[in-house]
DNA sequence: AGCTTGTTTCGACAGCCGTCGATACAGCCG
DNA sequence: CGGCTGTATCGACGGCTGTCGAAACAAGCT
């Protein structure tokens, strides 16, 4: 019951679609597109790796460098696969120097995660009464 | 394709306590294929809204003939829409009679959920001027 | 300046995905 | 039984997506 403050979401995260889990009641229409959108930016077994890798090196960043070797795709793939993850608003990038470092946003993982939260259970019997 | 120790997570128990937040440590290569098809059953607007719609009805679970209405697609893309999205293990369903009902799946949501938890205190700022 | 390394963009290509209409299957009912 | 309604499958088609090599861009170094 530690995490009931899931809601409060950093407000430059912001896209109309906050935090209510969508098992709650019905998605709109226009939140349906934009969360697909980054879903569909997770649903990649290379980006999936790329983000969780980004997230565990020290700092919470990483530059390209570092994420191309454990990979079996051309350094242009990853590239590919990192500004996918950009322009899904799930990751940041900075150049410094010679090096792109990456990031990942947090806000944005919240949002997600807030949102697939499942109610407590779906109880086997089908009462009409409810809600 | 075995789901090993599937997350069975109690109903009244907070949702999300199955999976280690893939920020933590890198994610394994075979489970980023596996979390990956589940993304990708969720990247889409109109299977978005199912599983929303699905789980806002009463009881938890809907027949096929209350989802096609609210869609402007026509009836066999939702019969498809529902199959990816019970392949991926998020739905259930089941015929009674003439009808077939569709339930959301808790636990595989809540995998997902814990999974993208982000860290519970990143520092906002700390991308890209924490150097 | 020219070379070297790191990163992105560009075309191209194969394969996957969402969609449809037509059709098949499953139960109910008259 | 025959017809009717609800649902799934089939085959096809257009568009999207992941991948590559080649090339362009960026920054540092000699």
């Amino acid at each position: 019951m530690s995490n009931s403050e899931l809601t409060v979401v950093d407000p430059d995260q912001d896209a109309g679609v906050c935090c209510s889990p969508m098992v709650r009641e019905p998605l709109d229409e226009v939140a349906a597109v934009d969360l697909a959108h980054m879903f569909k930016a997770l649903s990649d077994p290379i980006r999936l790796r790329l983000l969780s890798l980004i997230a565990s090196f020290a700092g919470g960043e990483a530059c390209v460098c570092e994420l191309t070797g454990p990979f079996d795709v051309s350094q242009p793939t990853i590239s590919h696969h990192l500004k996918v993850l950009r322009e899904a608003g799930l990751v940041g990038s900075e150049r410094r120097g010679t090096w792109v470092y990456y990031w990942v946003l947090p806000a944005a993982l919240a949002k997600l995660s807030s949102l697939l939260q499942a109610p407590a259970d779906t109880p086997p019997t089908a009462d009409g009464s409810a809600r």
